[in-house]
DNA sequence: GGATAATGTAGAACAAGTTTCAGACTTGAT
DNA sequence: ATCAAGTCTGAAACTTGTTCTACATTATCC
């Protein structure tokens, strides 16, 4: 089992009270209801607060813009999917297999809700700078999904962590293009295959 | 000089007349304008229109979404960029470094005009499917610069084809961090420079 | 337990993308 | 030259993200 992997999840502002935690967890169980059906354009902000039971400015006050909301729904979904991903880790013999059967087994669960899917990502790439830190916390539990599926012995090297670089732009261009209907899932799977070669070419154990 | 290259613009629909083309022509230019100050949120329809001297509902019958206006200044910028690039072809000695030296000079002539590469950029990662023709025009546009630069002496395999597709991922990827400043330049340099080992990998040069 | 600051509510108001419509202007065919 | 079809204009209306305001509720601290 890899090293690292601390707690990958929000820096914790100031803590919620408990009343304040069910908000906002209904708010983002909302956020991703909506989402699930009609994509981006049903995640409308006043619907979102009615379904949650809440008052607009309230849910301005959680979350600052429509994209900060569905980026965090982003980042909720993660958290599930790499919990669920550790359950029942990749089979494969190469590090590369294994990310590619990862990553593989991400895209059919988005497959599931490719409405959700939609939002989420086209959340993620609209974001502008007042969004960064946000989308930098969902980076890095990407990151870290793919991390753990390479089960490396040692920490990566800093060629290593290029290619995972680019494996997440690829993993998320390549998504991108699927949801807008511009490639077919074997495309995508063909893509996916292709950039994760880079992990053998980049390993240290064939010194 | 690499084989095929056709008219790779647009399908042409029915032919404009002169001043229908002059039209055509003033709005993406007032687009390009207006993005080159304030990027995305600076484009607004109304101004646009007015700038181009025009109604809004002409606007609307040219392009028919803010997305599509700047999907298709996008194109206008890249077709450019091509004749430009074409002109001083990059002098590495494998198609991999050809290829880096050209997406680091298209990079760089955008990061004279950050605000309109912003807004560009934004908009074509943030098109739903019913700009798809058009984003998949400006897709043959990217992989045409590519293979150009790959300078090839047959067609491209499969293989080689995958491993363009997956740079081009990562350029519209890398080039997204950046705009939205979670990564620097020497970042997306390195990023560039990791995936196009790919090419190097699918060359069938090697056999 | 009460003062007070922070948080939440309802609803109006504002901004920008998009749609609509009646009337004026072009164009192309006869 | 004239008529019909298609285009363009100007202006208003509509939608949805976002902001603002006045008031109610809750939390916190003494």
């Amino acid at each position: 089992m890899s090293a690292e992997v601390k707690a990958v999840t929000t820096p914790a502002s100031p803590p919620l009270t408990e009343r304040q935690e069910a908000r906002r967890r209904r708010i983002l169980h909302a956020s991703a209801q909506l989402a699930s059906r009609g994509g981006f354009d049903a995640v409308q902000m006043r619907e979102v607060a009615e379904a949650a039971g809440v008052a607009l400015g309230t849910l301005y006050r959680y979350f600052p813009s429509k994209v900060h909301l569905l980026v965090a729904t982003m980042q909720d979904q993660l958290q599930h999917m790499h919990t669920t991903l550790r359950k029942r880790p990749p089979g494969g013999d190469e590090p590369a297999a294994r990310v590619a059967e990862t990553l593989m087994r991400a895209f059919r669960a988005l497959q599931r809700e490719p409405q959700l899917a939609d939002a989420m990502v086209r959340a993620l790439t609209f974001a502008d700078r007042s969004v960064s830190p946000e989308v930098d916390t969902v980076s890095r539990l990407t990151t870290a999904i793919i991390l753990d599926a390479m089960g490396l012995e040692h920490p990566p090297t800093a060629e290593q962590l290029s290619a995972v670089r680019v494996i997440e732009h690829t993993w998320h261009s390549a998504l991108i293009t699927w949801l807008s209907g511009r490639a077919s899932i074997a495309q995508v799977k063909i893509d996916i295959e292709t950039v994760c070669r880079l992990i053998d070419l980049t390993s240290p154990e064939k010194s």
